[in-house]
DNA sequence: TGCGTTCCATACATCTATGTATGGACGAGT
DNA sequence: ACTCGTCCATACATAGATGTATGGAACGCA
């Protein structure tokens, strides 16, 4: 009935779960891509060798799989805490959905760089392409009712959150004008300032200081 | 001195050329990714065994760069004769470049799918990074310079330009709404139609809202 | 026709990856 | 203390990839 034992230093006796060989796979999906997830390269890195991962895993195929279906459900939580979110004022809400949506989980780069890495998996393998267009579904959603809160227009809404979600994503890439997260934000949001609030009543004075996303 | 003989059917008697090898590995970029471009599988549907390779290039490494360099000179020769069409109509002017971006060379999907997953390469070999950097400044600045001239805001059409070209290349990604490259050409065109041709002059007083974080 | 260059096939060596079989070390409970 | 279940090491089989060495077929040209 798994005792949680793992009181023990790794050091001298590995004792793995199978949630560190996931940790690991990420780490290894984060920095080389998923063609760099192999059981031989992750076992050095948790100082095993692959007798370990094949305790944990079947196969290679099904640590993959639970990469997945780990990083969905994540991304359906994160989703789900942002959507209940909501004040009285549209213009702050989708100023924090930005903050949240461009720097989830605190671990940016490394989040990015994962779903980036997943986008290539996904031009090959159908099954993760439908994952990534459901992710990316439940996003756009969102970004559309914020926005049709803030313009009150719902075909508005409808292209300004595309146009701002593919930005992002977009963004992601290894790109040179506004390349890290925080500068993407402050960018977008200009935009926002400059170009959409503006046919609105003007800005509610730096309203509701939005406190930092996780 | 190369008498360039080439006369020959390629079905009975291979006698390929390094470029037929360039335009196989492209085609293996193009489906698999770069980690598909391995001698045996080319080989193989190139109809000849690695033999052949190995006289036309010294090495593997030789193939991938050769197959960067080929699409650095493509990309930039795209460029200068997009610069070289330029109308007294500022508004023609940047629809027709959103078409030329998003069609350059007629095979439309097999380019973006190559560069996506040149993308992917970039993020782990900084060689390759910098040639991205470079190819995305080049057009980056032709879209400023078009926004430049439909807007009169130079401060504008630097944000505008970023704005467009991130949306582009999100947009390139394996995404659910608006997917195929016509689709995202039109719905571009509308933003443009909608949130800034009809408003000429822009929103004066309320500009300089944020401040540009660098 | 003969010859040299161009292009490719074959065979071999090496490396790295997955997957399996088996045994062993270690900890927990009785 | 003994045993059992958990976790890992070792050894082996297999597959696929790169690179090299070498011979050979096909073509152009004299």
């Amino acid at each position: 009935m798994k005792p949680a034992i793992k009181s023990r230093k790794r050091s001298e006796a590995p004792r793995l779960t199978r949630e560190d060989w996931l940790d690991a796979a990420f780490k290894a999906v984060v920095e080389g891509g998923f063609d760099k997830v192999r059981v031989l390269l992750i076992a050095d890195t948790l100082g095993v060798t692959r007798g370990s991962f094949y305790w944990h895993f079947v196969d290679h195929a099904e640590l993959v799989s639970a990469l997945l279906t780990r990083w969905k459900n994540r991304e359906m939580e994160v989703d789900r805490v942002l959507k209940s979110q909501s004040t009285s004022d549209p213009q702050a809400d989708l100023l924090r959905l930005l903050d949240a949506a461009l720097a989830h989980g605190g671990t940016d780069l490394e989040n990015i760089r994962f779903e980036l890495a997943l986008r290539g998996l996904g031009r090959r393998d159908p099954s993760v392409a439908k994952m990534l267009v459901e992710v990316d579904e439940m996003r756009m959603s969102l970004f559309e009712y914020k926005f049709a809160r803030l313009t009150g227009d719902s075909k508005a809404a409808t292209e300004l959150a595309a146009l701002f979600y593919l930005a992002i994503v977009g963004s992601h890439q290894a790109l040179s004008r506004p390349v890290s997260p925080p500068q993407v934000k402050e960018f977008l949001k200009g935009i926002i300032a400059n170009y959409l609030i503006h046919r609105q009543t003007p800005p509610p004075a730096k309203a509701k200081a939005y406190s930092k996303a996780k």
